[in-house]
DNA sequence: TAAAAGCCGACGATATTTGTCGGCTTTAGT
DNA sequence: ACTAAAGCCGACAAATATCGTCGGCTTTTA
C-alpha cells in the first residue's frame, strides 16, 4: 500500500526527541509519554536502533537513550533501513535473486519500479536527521 | 514496509499487456495465462481498472478487456491510485483530517514525509503508460 | 440454447504490523 | 548490600492488510 509503518514513524519521532533534546539522556519511559508512543512497542524499536549503533543505551537508574553520532552524521535512509529492512518497493529488484522473476527482460514494469525506487534513495540519502530539526 | 502491491503490479502488467498486445480485446484467460497471474485474482484488479475508466470490457463469447484511453493518456499515478487506494505515505499528511495528528506543528518528521511523497508523485505523475512500453 | 466471457459478493488463508507481557540484567543512590 | 529504576530479550497475541478462491449470476455470439 506504499506507506511508511508507524514503526519507523515512531522511531523518527524519538530520534528526533533525542536530537532535540536539552537533556544527555532521555528514558525510555519519557520518550514514549512525551511522544504518546506505546512504551513497549517504543522499547523494541529502540532497541533495534541501538543495535545498530544509531542510538546508545545506558542501563540502570538515570539510564537511558541518546544518539550515538551527530545528527548530522545520521542520514534519512539510515534509519529507515534499520527500521523498515531493505527496502525496496518489489522482491524482483531486491538484493535478493530469488525473487527475480523469469519474465524479467520482457517485464516493462520493471524499469518503473526502479525509477521510483531511485527517486525515493536520493531523498532519503540526502537528508539528514539534522536537517529536520532546523 | 514501503513496497508495492501484488496488486499493483499485476495491475499494471496487465495493462501493458493490453497496450502492447496486437489484439484489439484480450481475454481474462488470455491475460492472466500469458502472464502468470491468478485468473480470479486478475479478474478483481481488471474489474476495478473498468469501474474507473481505465480499460473497457466487453462481455459475452469473444468478450474481454481493452484500453479505455490511448497509453498516452494514461498516467502511471492515476493506474496506481485506483489499485492502491489514496496512496499516502502516512495518515498524518493524507486527505482525511481526522488522521491529522495533535502534534502537527511539533512534528518534525512530517515534512520529512511529505518531501519523500512529492519526489513520489512528480515521479508518478510524469510518466504515462507509453513511456513505459517504448 | 449452449458455451465463453465478464460481474459480483462472500469467504478464507496467509503475512505483516502492531503491540503486550514476564522475567532477566545492570546501575545509582542510600 | 539492597532497592528501585532503567534497559534487554524472547515469546506471544491481537489487529489489519494482502492475496487468492469460490459459486452463482448476467451478457453475448455462434
Amino acid at each position: 500500500m506504499l506507506k511508511i509503518s508507524t514503526k519507523s514513524q515512531y522511531g523518527l519521532r524519538a530520534l528526533v526527541y533525542l536530537a532535540i533534546s536539552k537533556e544527555k539522556i532521555n528514558s525510555l519511559r519519557t520518550i514514549s509519554k512525551k511522544e504518546g508512543i506505546s512504551f513497549d512497542y517504543l522499547e523494541k524499536i529502540l532497541s533495534r536502533l541501538e543495535k545498530t549503533g544509531l542510538v546508545k543505551a545506558r542501563k540502570g537508574v538515570l539510564g537511558g537513550y541518546f544518539l550515538a553520532k551527530h545528527p548530522k552524521k545520521i542520514k534519512i535512509s539510515e534509519i529507515l533501513k534499520v527500521l523498515e529492512g531493505d527496502t525496496f518497493l518489489v522482491k524482483c529488484i531486491g538484493a535478493d535473486k530469488k525473487f527475480h522473476c523469469i519474465r524479467a527482460r520482457k517485464c516493462l514494469a520493471k524499469n518503473l519500479w526502479r525509477k521510483i525506487q531511485d527517486s525515493i534513495n536520493s531523498t532519503l540519502n540526502s537528508i539528514t536527521l539534522a536537517d529536520l530539526i532546523k
